[in-house]
DNA sequence: CGGCTTCGTACTGTATTCATTTGGCTTGAG
DNA sequence: CTCAAGCCAAATGAATACAGTACGAAGCCG
């Protein structure tokens, strides 16, 4: 007998759950719903690593049937969230703290390798629209001199609009893949806040500005070593704080 | 170690139908055998670029329902290989000319990496065996001067074995996966065999026996700078038959 | 004659049911 | 008391049934 009724969880099975993405929500299947929500509780750190997951306790809590909890998992599973085996089910995977900065490292050289391209290939015009329009609201923020809570979260979005941008650029389709899985993981710091002090950022963003200039120059091999400079810096700041 | 091995990940080089095959079969997952099928059907261009892929024929022409069925291929798109649409199903993904060069860059890279990893975390003994296995292997079939089409698979499994114990040797399961990805690309030599000269195979293998000796000195950078150079020219030599 | 609407078919998405395996727990012997 | 064998509950694997959507074809109206 399905049914939804005590648990004790927010089930929240019904249609409308959120107004505002109210077309989207038509199409929107279930199976990438129980996806993000389960990747955001590993990444949120709700599941103890190593954690067995049970598909029936799992299915319950979202109010859906098993089939697409477990096409969800399977999909984390390829992600490199969780792990499976045949006959035992799903369990969450462990991050080891090496683990972690090894995936700064990996995101390093792909980005580098992301910058490579860009030069070599060129901006579009909207691509250079967008990464001036990154470079000139990073100089906005770097005004305050102290920097506020807000100011970050700007930065950060900044950053990843840059980022994004570069990985544009580069046109490879497994190469943006390959660095959204290295995002995925406890720890980034593009989830993460971390507080940077205004002469980290100003650096940060002096490589930002350097980065772009190198870029339309097509200085490939330039570009390549600052960015990967540059992203690794990251995992050196994030781990001495 | 080893902890990045292992995983629903279909190895990379399963070329040994070998005689667990029998105790595996027991309890192997139906939806595995379906991945690898498909995997090998796309691999070998058995599907047009952009063809749709449907549920009940590809179930029916494998002998297993729907569920196996779309579990390997939302395996299979989160490997890459086939693109997902909702209530529009499966479609093989496409893979233009300068994809599969750009995957070459992006495997150089990663393996460069991993000897990087792998000098600085050194090499247990059982790694270091079987690398100088490896490496006595090829010297062992560069003896021969005109080499025969024996010769040319004999080394290409030698090949696999030498970066595959590197990679094992970084010990990063991430990188590991990532690496794999790139593998699963039509046009990878390791699995099209390219017609080596004598002096290809030998330059080749010289880059081994440096990479082999940079690793144990612990040489990180010039391991990972010969190692991309090695793997970018693949892609040269694959390019130019 | 052409564009738009309507309807039907086929396919995908989800739920449910059945089958198989696992892993713990009991129970009994040594 | 320890250990092993077997049983049983629970979880996973696969198949089937049901529901909803997309896309094309036919018909209608301009």
């Amino acid at each position: 007998m399905n049914e939804h009724l005590g648990k004790g969880f927010p089930a929240m099975n019904s249609e409308q759950a959120s107004p505002s993405t109210a077309e989207a929500d038509r199409t929107a299947p279930r199976s990438i719903s129980v996806a993000d929500r389960v990747r955001e509780s590993i990444l949120a750190g709700a599941f103890a690593p190593g954690e067995r997951i049970n598909e029936v306790h799992l299915s319950r809590s979202l109010g859906v049937s098993r089939t697409p909890t477990r096409a969800a998992l399977h999909a984390l599973a390829a992600e490199g969230l969780v792990d499976y085996a045949h006959n035992r089910g799903f369990t969450v995977r462990e991050f080891p703290q090496h683990a972690v900065l090894d995936a700064y490292q990996i995101r390093a050289t792909l980005e580098g390798l992301a910058c490579r391209f860009a030069a070599e290939r060129g901006l579009s015009a909207d691509q250079r629209l967008a990464m001036e329009k990154a470079l000139g609201d990073g100089d906005a923020i770097l005004r305050h001199d102290p920097l506020t809570d807000e100011d970050l979260v700007a930065y950060r979005e900044m950053n990843v609009a840059f980022h994004d941008t570069i990985l544009a650029a580069a046109s490879n389709r497994m190469l943006t893949e390959a660095v959204r899985m290295t995002l995925n993981m406890p720890g980034s710091t593009h989830r993460h806040i971390v507080s940077f002090t205004h002469l980290d950022v100003r650096r940060r963003h002096d490589d930002h500005h350097r980065l772009y200039e190198l870029i339309l120059a097509g200085q490939g091999w330039r570009a390549e070593v600052l960015m990967r400079e540059h992203v690794v810096g990251l995992a050196v700041q994030s781990r001495t704080r």
